[in-house]
DNA sequence: TGACATGTCAAACAAACGTTTGAAACAGTC
DNA sequence: GACTGTTTCAAACGTTTGTTTGACATGTCA
């Protein structure tokens, strides 16, 4: 229970120790609410530790969302090198599957995703950290896979709201899971990892099929661009009384 | 300043104050790290005051929380009687904006959001009245507009991942608003109630191409509902190399 | 062995926390 | 005015918080 009591101890092993304990902290209950009492005992460390090995508990929570982010980067990497020769529409299945088995990740890693759902809704200076390192890389080869679906013809601000609407998918079961646990309490849909496959075949298949069809309206509409937007119009073009007269104009 | 010194005082009006005051604590830091000593400094009460209108700090907690639920179905509604006759697709535009309506109010009630979003990750016992009074009856009128979108012949799993899919594209930016912000700092795409129209055609369109797609395709397979993600499978077949076994093969 | 650096420990620190207390102020009724 | 019930107030309560302290244990090199 000790760590000092510990026969193969190697030098400044409590360090790394105190950092597993202060992660899952820290993910279950955020930063302030988390004591250094707990994180130490956890630890199996005394409560002077956290201010000896780093400054203060700040200091921790910093180095703790840092070496999440590297283990995020290695154990589940946003992209891979065997997959760069596979068509763009397989690649953007492994990217959304791989999101999808961060997020569902039940064993030791199981608090990452808690914490990055914490420092996105209270963000710290540890989320401009995340999102260079990990975030906007992300970001930077989904729009390549987007741009590869949908063709040269969609302009950007589609194509940014195209790559916003897939990840959402994602992350909402990361926000979302206690609420989509207490809505179908009994369902086959269980959150686990073995749901990761079917969860990601979904969320492919209903994203490509946006995809798909924004690029053969973009193609359409090649010369102008800006206007797809109608596309939108005809389809809610409506066999009834009710007339929109734009689509700002509908309730909201 | 102080309540005691408004003329117009009607009795337990401190009572309202101290709960405006402290929906916006808690949406701000969370309910372990909001003091009710703020909460009162705001209200411009007594320290004294939340003990006094309320029995404790998660009585008052509780009582933000029902008060919050009643405001968001008066200011929020999300289903109308005169849009009742409406065609499902204008109906589902009309839900998707009030949803993003509510995510991106600045006045007021923009602490509403944030506090929902805190609830979710960290759930209490005012979860479980959220989801009665107003979650469960939002998603069962989602599954009806669905429904009639996609036809009768699409089976209950797959229509319950589409209802995830539409609102978490938009949740999404009530509980990523810090990421997109950061992400694309110098953007059109500002995330203000200005932005409500656009954002709510785009994830309209998107999310109906979709639902186009999956009621073509159930009908197609009408007689063996279930098997409709084969149709991933030839979407992903590919041209070059790697031949996936199945779609659960494929790099997670 | 002695000196030194590195960790660990129980104990204590001041500050902030939620809550309680008893007096005071107020409004309404007789 | 005297009485009653409601509301507000400054002050204090005991507890928990992050952090500091000085002693102690351990390993290393001369």
């Amino acid at each position: 229970m000790n760590a000092k009591t510990d026969p193969a101890d190697p030098p400044a092993a409590t360090r790394a120790v105190l950092l597993r304990a202060a992660g899952q902290v820290f993910a279950d209950v955020g930063f302030r609410a988390a004591t250094v009492r707990e994180i130490c005992q956890r630890a199996g460390a005394n409560v002077a530790a956290v201010n000896y090995h780093f400054r203060d508990k700040e200091t921790l929570y910093l180095e703790v969302l840092r070496s999440a982010m590297a283990t995020a980067n290695v154990r589940y990497p946003f992209t891979r090198e065997a997959d760069a020769a596979a068509p763009p529409e397989q690649q953007l299945r492994g990217f959304i599957g791989n999101l999808l088995a961060l997020i569902f990740d039940d064993g030791e890693h199981a608090w990452l995703g808690r914490l990055v759902a914490r420092e996105m809704i209270e963000p710290s200076h540890a989320l401009d950290l995340m999102i260079a390192e990990r975030i906007r890389p992300m970001a930077n080869q989904l729009r390549c896979l987007i741009r590869k679906i949908v063709g040269e013809t969609c302009d950007d601000e589609t194509m940014r709201l195209c790559a916003l609407s897939i990840v959402s998918q994602c992350l909402f079961y990361n926000h979302c899971r206690s609420v989509v646990t207490r809505l179908f309490p009994e369902q086959k849909l269980k959150l686990t990892p073995a749901a990761v496959p079917s969860l990601a075949d979904h969320i492919t298949g209903f994203s490509l099929a946006a995809l798909r069809d924004i690029a053969r309206t973009s193609q359409r509409t090649k010369s102008a661009p800006a206007v797809r937007r109608h596309s939108l119009k005809a389809i809610l073009r409506k066999p009834r009384s009710h007339r929109a007269k734009s689509s700002s104009a509908l309730p909201v």
